[in-house]
DNA sequence: AACCATTCCGCACCACATTG
DNA sequence: CAATGTGGTGCGGAATGGTT
């Protein structure tokens, strides 16, 4: 449905989810192949980026590789919805898996597996109603796709369009900004079903975010 | 009819191994 | 060494069937 031009680069980081240095390496290759796809769109199209995430609940190391299954199967149920399919026009997304590292805490050693997702919009994503789709939207939609009885923490957020095509950068600046205030609201957030979900912020995490893009 | 879930299949990609 | 083969994974379209 969507067209080819449009089609963004996807990946997935290491087969071993939890190394650091094996995701690092793959992401920069996909770090400079998303400036130039990014740059490339924009000349050519009209259209916004934003900056989603799609979250669920700690899980502990055993049932993790269930959950990040169940979630790449949520993804593709999420990609058919309709509103999807008629307000996004491509994608790039990315798995992150971070580790609670503080002893201190409750849900020390647990697994946070969640999505990054760069999604590219028409310009007309906020002003027409048939294309925008509101945060709590965001929310049931995943909600629904991962079959969850609990709402999942969604954050969407727009990355700021520069008019300046030329700076490359200013698109890596705008994502890793958006990136961070991402995660660090998800350091704070809580789970509403119990207090261990607690999502606290730990080096892993920042040094990943760092090397995204 | 519209929307969604599920399954199937071919394809692309990648890591790794084998071959010439 | 490069070229090629192979298995695993996910994508994406088609088809089917269920639900409203």
């Amino acid at each position: 449905h969507t067209e080819e031009a449009l089609k963004l680069y996807q990946a997935w980081f290491c087969k071993v989810r939890l190394c650091p240095m094996c995701n690092w390496r793959r992401s920069l290759k996909i770090a400079y192949h998303n400036k130039r796809i990014v740059e490339t769109v924009n000349e050519r199209e009209n259209v916004r980026w934003l900056f989603l995430t799609l979250t669920v609940k700690n899980t502990d190391a055993e049932s993790l590789s269930e959950t990040i299954s169940a979630m790449f199967k949520a993804w593709n149920r999420l990609v058919g919805y309709k509103a999807f399919k008629t307000s996004v026009r491509g994608y790039f997304r990315a798995l992150e898996v971070t580790k609670n590292r503080d002893p201190e805490s409750e849900s020390f050693g647990t697994c946070h597996p969640h999505f990054h997702v760069l999604l590219c919009v028409p310009s007309s994503y906020f002003k027409k109603k048939e294309y925008y789709i509101k945060q709590d939207e965001w929310t049931s939609l995943w909600q629904k796709a991962m079959k969850l009885d609990y709402k999942p923490i969604v954050h969407i957020q727009k990355v700021k369009p520069k008019e300046n095509l030329n700076e490359l950068e200013t698109y890596e600046k705008d994502f890793k900004k958006a990136m961070k205030e991402q995660n660090a609201i998800l350091e704070v957030s809580k789970y509403p079903v119990k207090d261990t979900d607690v999502i606290k912020g730990n080096k892993v995490t920042d040094e990943n975010v760092e090397t995204v893009l």
